[in-house]
DNA sequence: CGAAGACTTGATGCAGATCAAAATCCGTGG
DNA sequence: CCACGGATTTTGATCTGCATCAAGTCTTCG
């Protein structure tokens, strides 16, 4: 936990710091709701989410354990966050975090850097969304997954496949598909129903996510 | 001039500046070019775009006259900068502006702000890119270029259609059939054939794009 | 004026959406 | 422990919006 922290620059002793736990489906804040804390995910997992009145839905990202989310330089959310399973959550009071950075060098380049890093995956993000076919979505998402979130040789899906759908830009049907097609082809395999994966063919699904590495 | 820089928390007196004319197609940096300079657009416009190995491209924005891109928190660009017609560029030195957002919170804030647009930018066209069909897409694009760059009653499009496509996940056929069809139901008109629109019924056109608005 | 590039318009094809149904999973309570 | 019921996922059939292919027209500029 304290490397966690440690890793964003921030320390735990100067913060006023609780847990909270979200059952699936809470909702941890609304879009353009006031930023009044800092989360950080303890257990769990959340999805980053944007709506439309029709129902439409774009999910802009995971936060997975040891992510730090909600730090926004503007004063309201942009998106929804919503508890993917059962989630634990440390909060920390903006305020307090506003101060540090403005004293505090270290902590400046800390903010910085989680927002660079937001960006950076945005701009990756809008590539495969204006670009990739399906396949090459869900190996995509499949290799995010697989370097975020894997334990051993499991890597761990907590979304559903709806979830998976609205962060790729695809409907749930096609998402299924594209990996019933990997299962099939030997690239991938499932332990426990859906939600718990094992890559079998790492190289295989780089190259079909990789079609989306930069050129020249 | 000294009124846009001020926008952005700099000014002109610390640094040396130069002005650099590109031609229309001329590479401003590549990707995985080292930054070197921060740039803003004096006259024309610049496009930042993402390149795959197949030639499939995508767009991430459009740098009009008064912006300031090229700003990097990490060493390398992310994006090729193209110059889309005869364009003049004022070039900054990064390190000279790096030494002053470290001695100087103005200019710190200034960078942060310069970030967040360009991430609440992301974020936005990730949602037009993941959930809107092919006119609410050419119709939020309208509107952006109505907001950033009108003149009188009439909306400049520097770019190609082919731009545009790339730009909104589309191809260009796709983009010049919606904009023919806005402009037999009324919507939009051309002068100067197609480069120079004048926006009829912008409520229709903000309607449609808004679609895209956030509900709840 | 001529040629190359850019744009429009039309015809056709297909990847992925939509519709539909069956299979599987999982929590709950007997 | 097992049976039940709702939710989730898979799989199949069909449809459609946009891509692709193909002319033809306009624009720009040497």
């Amino acid at each position: 936990m304290q490397r966690l922290l440690g890793q964003a620059g921030i320390s735990s002793k100067w913060f006023n710091m609780e847990h909270i736990d979200y059952c699936k489906g809470a909702i941890v804040f609304r879009q353009a709701q006031p930023c009044e804390y800092v989360y950080q995910v303890i257990a769990g997992a959340v999805r980053a989410q944007k709506l439309l009145p029709d129902g439409r839905r774009q999910i802009a990202g995971f936060h997975l354990v040891g992510d730090i989310f909600g730090l926004e330089t503007v004063a309201t959310h942009r998106f929804e966050a919503v508890a993917i399973v059962q989630t634990t959550l440390r909060l920390m009071s903006r305020r307090a975090l506003d101060d540090r950075v403005v004293s505090e060098p270290t902590a400046f380049r800390a903010l910085l850097g989680v927002i660079t890093k937001s960006l950076i995956h945005a701009e990756n993000h809008m590539l495969l969304l204006g670009c990739q076919d399906s396949d090459e979505r869900v190996a995509t998402f499949l290799m995010e997954m697989h370097s975020r979130s894997t334990s051993g040789r499991v890597t761990h899906l907590p979304m559903s496949r709806r979830d998976i759908a609205d962060y790729l830009g695809l409907t749930l049907e096609t998402v299924s598909r594209a990996m019933a097609k990997f299962r099939r082809d030997g690239l991938l395999k499932f332990v426990d129903a859906q939600r718990r994966a094992v890559i079998l063919d790492r190289q295989a699904l780089a190259a079909m996510a990789d079609e989306a590495r930069l050129a020249s």
